[in-house]
DNA sequence: CGGGCCATCATACAAACGTATGAAGGAGAT
DNA sequence: ATCTCCTTCATACGTTTGTATGATGGCCCG
């Protein structure tokens, strides 16, 4: 019943259960193969998480924390608004892409039916936050046409996060192949020309 | 071992299997709780379709190809690009929402380990290509920007399904509530001018 | 040295899983 | 009426599932 992941066994456990997990899903990763993974007996996660639940909630919360600052530290600085969401769109597609289990698991909890993770509903906020902000902060300075900075936010994020979750149909159907750096910078350029168009005020044409 | 599904029971088999599988993934949706909604026998699924995995790829199959026609026919007629483009995105988002059960079905497939569904590479395959052609048309009578068109689909398909499919966070984490028309008219309505915008060329500047 | 305490271990348990089997039903053709 | 084919049915089989149990080992503190 012991919550914290100090010992070994239980921070086998949790590496062995978000690799498990992201691969085949809550229902599709076994008790047995994820000890079996982790080198640990049967009994480890009844014993340090008390459930299999509690261990999957454990994995949600270790990997969704780093996410929510990764954001959150590109979008500083004193540079035009428009440089700064450039520079959160790469940071965030640099972290999908590092960290492929992130964005599955948080597409497993979306795609369930069961309540979402208050782990994966705090970094949804605060990066839509994030990037609501430094919207408004484009518009008020005027390098930024008018809309609902939040719905804005919206359709940015979609990007990176579809982009990196398709990747391997993207490979199979299309011949993206994201793990080329060539294929994926010209990928991530092409997103971050999008965004910047797609926020950018013209003064002269309206509408 | 009969395929079709004409005969009631196969039928009912398949609607079931899809709203089962939809809400609680392949693993979580038993033979069991299949047979038990559709009001058949436990042992219908083998004898209709041979077994549980031959059932879900009939219900993929069942699902996609009206997917797959959806989105074309909208970006038919003789309008300018963009606004066929716009007639598009707008039809993509309906079809999600009047059919969730799809957009859940697809993502379950790229969140899973295992390959992915000739049917649903079909359907990227086709959308990216119909939205490509668009681009690249727009381009050549000047009303659209350069780059990449098939980069630039992938810009624009991202943002009716993510944010179709992240309609349950986005109710209890930022209170969108999509099931309420205003304010669903007022998302897609932003997601399109994001798209216009993203995409319109601008003659006079030159980034 | 001798208790506690924590972690790990092998094993057991009931439940649920997907599938197999053979009998029963029921409509159409001969 | 009998035969035939397709479908439905109850039931059983062998696995695999998540969790519970009690024994065993090692370390620290008295």
């Amino acid at each position: 019943m012991n919550n914290s992941a100090a010992t070994g066994t239980a921070a086998a456990l949790i590496q062995a259960a978000r690799e498990l997990f992201a691969l085949h899903g809550y229902d599709g990763a076994s008790v047995r193969a994820i000890t079996a993974r982790a080198g640990a007996n049967l009994g480890a996660i009844t014993y340090h998480f008390g459930s299999k639940e509690a261990l999957h909630e454990a994995v949600i919360e270790s990997v969704m924390g780093p996410a929510r600052q990764r954001l959150a530290r590109a979008a500083e600085g004193e540079d035009p608004p428009l440089d700064r969401l450039e520079a959160a769109v790469r940071a965030f597609f640099d972290f999908l892409h590092e960290k492929p289990d992130v964005p599955r698991l948080m597409l497993q909890q979306l795609t369930s039916s069961r309540p979402i993770s208050e782990a994966v509903l705090g970094i949804m906020r605060g990066n839509i936050r994030v990037v609501a902000l430094l919207i408004e902060e484009g518009q008020k300075d005027g390098s930024i046409r008018a809309g609902d900075p939040q719905l804005m936010a919206l359709s940015i994020g979609s990007q990176p996060i579809w982009i990196t979750m398709a990747r391997r149909p993207l490979e199979a159907g299309v011949a993206i192949d994201q793990e080329d750096p060539r294929t994926r910078a010209q990928l991530v350029d092409s997103v971050v020309r999008f965004v910047r168009a797609g926020l950018t005020a013209h003064p002269e044409s309206e509408r």
